[in-house]
DNA sequence: TGTACATCAGTGAACGCGCGTTCACTGATGTAC
DNA sequence: TGTACATCAGTGAACGCGCGTTCACTGATGTAC
């Protein structure tokens, strides 16, 4: 071993970053890999010494990306903040105006249902995570009742942004958080 | 004029009918003009006979496909068909395994957000006319709290609808359906 | 401490392919006489 | 009724381009002595 041990380890993190901040924002088949390792820093050509296909990229860049929103999830709850705070936040502006920061589930559900397997599986996998957190938050842990009422919940919130996202008028698709966040709140209540 | 007044028009008719198939199954930039072309059974050199662009042709089949699901929604509520029911058909397998034929928001909510205006804007408006039966059928024509708890109903169904497609499980896939139904119906109420 | 060397992450040219778009053309059509 | 003709919807070859992917090479690195 010529280089430090972490090196390249971090370069393939970095590129994982980088695509899963492009993808929530260009969708998966509105990038091309040459822009893709621009935005990480390197060329094209290096690309292969790293992931044996963009297929295989998207799937790791999901799983990466909807990792950490959950964690996000997580961490805020555990230090007490409580769940409409989290919704309130989810569907405000600022999240609707940067995809490539926010939701994995809301920027990509379209397309993770239209992806082979991999990523199919990733998204699938990290959303019923992501449900099972806000499950616990809604009524302790694994209750059967708040495992149904937080697909409902976050179905809600996911769709309202979505909807938000695609309506020009800024004060309608403002109208359209408030009416997600309200329906939210009362299927979490 | 040599040829019918209406073939063309026809023709016409029929590529957008074939995209808003087409464009719902794979995503708008997961299908290109010759696919498209042929699947309306002409060759691509057609194509600029009848729209100025791929993009000019998406907006028109966004737009055509999701009139004719408001118009089914209106149909069957105007026939006394109870919006339950409605609720209840939308998630269905049946309809999450054929989204070339269902409901264009659910298909092409994150398409649309990053489509051009032309596109952008006509999703959103027929989103907003399809959110108004709804609500019509919630509390009456253009009541405030109607339209309100119609855009939370039609969220919990597309967002549900999305997830369940997402989802490779079958068992899990249609508990999803299930949860988004419960979630819809309680809203209406 | 200084130098020669083996490693390998990253480079950039090249591959075939399908994309959106253009255009000179063909040939079936309805019309004029 | 039959024929010559003008129209124009549709054809298919061609355009430049960017895609995903491959590969021979480069040059900075840490190691051996």
């Amino acid at each position: 071993m010529r280089y430090d041990k972490g090196r390249k380890d971090a370069t393939r993190q970095h590129i994982v970053e980088a695509a899963g901040r492009r993808f929530r924002k260009d969708g998966i088949d509105g990038v091309g890999l040459a822009g893709l390792m621009a935005d990480a820093g390197l060329t094209h050509g290096a690309f292969y010494g790293h992931f044996d296909s963009k297929e295989a990229l998207a799937a790791e860049a999901i799983d990466a990306a909807f990792a950490a929103n959950t964690r996000y999830w997580s961490e805020r709850l555990a230090a007490g903040e409580p769940l409409e705070a989290l919704v309130r936040r989810y569907l405000t502006a600022a999240h609707r105006d940067h995809p490539e920061l926010g939701c994995v589930a809301a920027a990509l559900a379209g397309d993770a249902a239209r992806r082979p397997p991999e990523g199919r599986e990733a998204f699938a996998r990290r959303t019923r995570e992501l449900v099972g957190v806000i499950a616990t938050a809604l009524s302790g842990p694994d209750t059967d009742d708040g495992v149904d009422r937080a697909w409902g919940v976050f179905a809600v919130m996911m769709g309202a942004l979505q909807l938000a996202r695609a309506e020009p008028d800024p004060v309608r698709s403002e109208a359209i958080l408030e009416r997600g966040a309200a329906a939210a709140l009362r299927l979490a209540r």
